[in-house]
RNA sequence: GGGUUGGUAGCUCAGCGGUAGAGCAGCGGCCUUUUAAGCCGUUGGUCCCGGGUUCGAAUCCCGGCCAACCCA
C-alpha cells in the first residue's frame, strides 16, 4: 500500500516526540526562560560579548559536524546562530527538561527551542550563542516549506500567512508595521484631545453606507441583527452625547465582492469633531499621515507601485468639478438636466446614463481623473446626489462640504461636514428609501433612533 | 463577469504520446569552525477531478473544480 510522504514525515516527528517523553523530557513545556531577543545581541555585540544569555525561537537550520553543530534560530526580531560543542552542552536532564548533545537527532527544523550560553564570535566571524543548556520548547510535526526557494504558491502565501511570515522577514515586518501604524494613529489623535470609543459591530439596523450587510441572529433577543457596514451613526450619537472629538478604529463588514482592494472584513479609522467643518479635517488628515509616516518609518517619502510619493509636502486640494473640467474640458456645473449631462458623458465614451447631473459628474470623475491622482490629493465639493449625509456648500447647494483622499490613484478616505438637521436628514432618507425600494437588490433602512437623537 | 497562465513528491520545479524525474526537506551512515542546506547512500507519487481519443495518456480532446495575475 502506498504511503503518503507527508504522513510519514509526521509520524517520524511524532515518534521523536515519543522518544523524548521516554527520556523523561516534555516536548511541550509550559515555560521558557528567554532573557534576550536575537536582534540586540547582533547589533550590540560589544555590549553582550561573553555575557550569558538565553535565546528562544524557531529552529531554521542545523549543520552538524561530528562533535560540533551550528544552528540558526529565528525569533520575532532576527536569526541568531547557535554554536554547539558536544563537550560543552549539558547532558539530558528530565528535572530541568534539558536536552543533551547526543539527543539532538530528535530535533527537527521548525521546532521551537531555547538555548543558554555565552555570546561569542566563531572563527568565521559570526556572532553566536555558545550553547551550554539546550531545551525543546515545542515539537513541530509538519515540515517547513523549502527555505532556499521559499513559499512560491501564492495561494499558500495568502491562506497560510504564518508560513509566509516564518520564511519571509519582509512579510513579518510588514504586519508589525501595521501594528505600529495603528499605535501611531492612536497617539496622534489622543494627543489632539480625541477620545477613542468602541462602537457596536452588532447593529439592529445598518446605516452610514449603501453596502450589503451580513445578517446574524441574536438568540437572547430573538431578533435579527447586522454586522456593522459603518460606524458613523454611532460616532454621531457620541457627538450628540456631548463629546466633541471622538474616534473609533472599527471593523467593517460588507457582504460584497472580493478582490485585491476589497475585503468583506476590513478596518478603518473614523473620527468626528464637533464645532468644526470639513476644512478642519483636511488639515487633520494631512497631519495624521505625516505623523504616522515619521513615527513609524522615520521619513515622508515612499515608493508605491513605482511612484515616488511625498507626504511631507502640502497636499493638493481640488474641487471635483474643476478636476473633471481640467482633464476633459467638460463643465458639468453648466448642465441643467440629467439628459444634458448624459450627453456630455457619452461624448467622453461613457455610455451609462446617470439619473442626475451630480451622478454624471461623479461618474466622469471616477472614470477620467481618479487614476491620475498619484501624489496625495484632497478632492472636495462632491455632488449632493451622492452625499446624503453631508451638508450642502453655502455658495452652491448642488455640492456638499465633503472630500475624498486619493493616493497612488486609489481612494483612501472620505470625509464631510455632517448633516445635523434632523428634519432635512429624515426627508433625504425617506426619498432614498423609496428610490431604492424600486431598485431590487439594494437595501437601506431608516434609523429613527438616530433621527430622534439628533 | 471577461481574458491570460497554471495545478506533477512536504517545498521549488522539469518532463508535454512509449517504464514518473531533479534539487532541497525526510531517513541511514561519516565527520571538532559551519553559513547555498558538509560528504556518501537511500525512501518517497490519486501527475487536481470526471469522461473521451489511442495498442498505450502526466502529456492530446471535452467538461468540471481550484488558484494566481490582468481587465471590467
Amino acid at each position: 500500500m502506498a504511503t503518503n510522504p507527508l504522513i510519514e514525515i509526521r509520524q517520524g516527528r511524532a515518534a521523536k516526540a515519543a522518544a523524548l517523553r521516554s527520556l523523561g523530557l516534555n516536548p511541550y513545556p509550559a515555560r521558557s526562560r528567554r532573557t534576550h531577543y536575537a536582534s540586540p545581541i547582533l547589533t550590540e555585540f560589544a555590549h553582550h560579548e561573553g555575557q550569558t544569555v538565553t535565546v528562544a525561537g524557531r529552529l531554521m537550520s542545523w549543520r552538524k559536524q561530528g562533535a560540533l553543530a551550528f544552528a540558526h534560530i529565528q525569533d520575532q526580531t532576527a536569526k541568531v546562530q547557535l554554536f554547539l560543542r558536544r563537550n560543552l552542552v549539558q547532558p539530558t536532564d528530565p528535572q530541568t527538561n534539558r536536552l543533551g548533545y547526543s539527543e539532538t537527532h530528535l530535533l527537527d527544523l521548525g521546532d521551537l527551542v531555547e538555548a543558554t550560553g555565552k555570546v561569542v564570535k566563531t572563527e568565521r566571524g559570526e556572532i553566536s550563542v555558545l550553547v551550554e543548556e539546550f531545551r525543546l520548547l515545542a515539537k513541530s510535526l509538519r515540515p517547513l516549506p523549502d527555505q532556499w526557494s521559499g513559499l512560491k504558491d501564492r495561494e499558500q502565501v495568502l491562506r497560510k500567512r504564518y508560513l509566509d511570515t516564518i520564511l519571509e522577514p519582509d512579510s513579518r515586518q510588514r504586519f508589525a508595521a501595521v501594528s505600529a501604524m495603528v499605535a501611531a494613529i492612536r497617539g496622534f489623535l489622543n494627543g489632539r484631545g480625541f477620545l477613542e470609543f468602541t462602537t457596536p459591530i452588532l447593529q439592529p439596523q445598518y446605516g452610514g453606507g449603501t453596502a450589503k450587510p451580513f445578517k446574524t441572529h441574536v438568540n437572547a433577543l430573538g431578533c435579527e441583527m447586522y454586522l456593522a457596514i459603518s460606524h458613523e451613526l454611532y460616532l454621531k450619537r457620541l457627538i450628540v452625547a456631548g463629546y466633541d472629538k471622538v474616534y473609533t478604529i472599527g471593523r467593517y463588514f460588507r457582504n460584497e465582492g472580493i478582490d485585491r482592494s476589497h475585503h468583506p472584513e476590513f478596518s478603518m479609522v473614523e473620527t468626528m469633531t464637533a464645532y468644526e467643518n470639513y476644512e478642519y479635517n483636511m488639515t487633520l488628515i494631512e497631519e495624521l499621515f505625516r505623523h504616522v509616516a515619521v513615527t513609524v518609518f522615520g521619513r515622508t517619502t515612499f515608493t508605491v507601485r513605482g511612484h515616488e510619493l511625498d507626504f511631507g509636502q502640502p497636499w493638493r486640494r481640488v474641487r471635483m468639478a474643476d478636476a473633471v473640467r481640467a482633464k476633459t474640458g467638460v463643465d458639468f456645473t453648466a448642465c441643467q438636466t440629467a439628459a444634458e449631462a448624459n450627453e456630455k458623458l457619452a461624448a467622453l465614451h461613457l455610455n451609462e446614463p446617470q439619473a442626475s447631473v451630480g451622478e454624471a459628474l461623479a461618474k466622469a470623475f471616477e472614470a477620467t481623473v481618479e487614476s491620475d491622482l498619484i501624489q496625495p490629493t484632497l478632492v472636495f465639493g462632491h455632488p449632493v446626489e451622492i452625499s446624503p449625509l453631508a451638508k450642502p456648500m453655502a455658495e452652491d447647494p448642488r455640492f456638499v462640504e465633503r472630500f475624498e483622499i486619493f493616493i497612488a490613484g486609489m481612494e483612501c478616505g472620505d470625509n464631510w461636514s455632517e448633516q445635523n438637521d434632523p428634519v432635512h436628514l429624515l426627508e433625504t432618507w425617506r426619498q432614498a428609501y423609496r428610490a431604492e425600494e424600486r431598485d431590487a437588490g439594494k437595501f437601506h433602512t431608516l434609523d429613527f433612533d438616530f433621527i430622534e437623537a439628533l
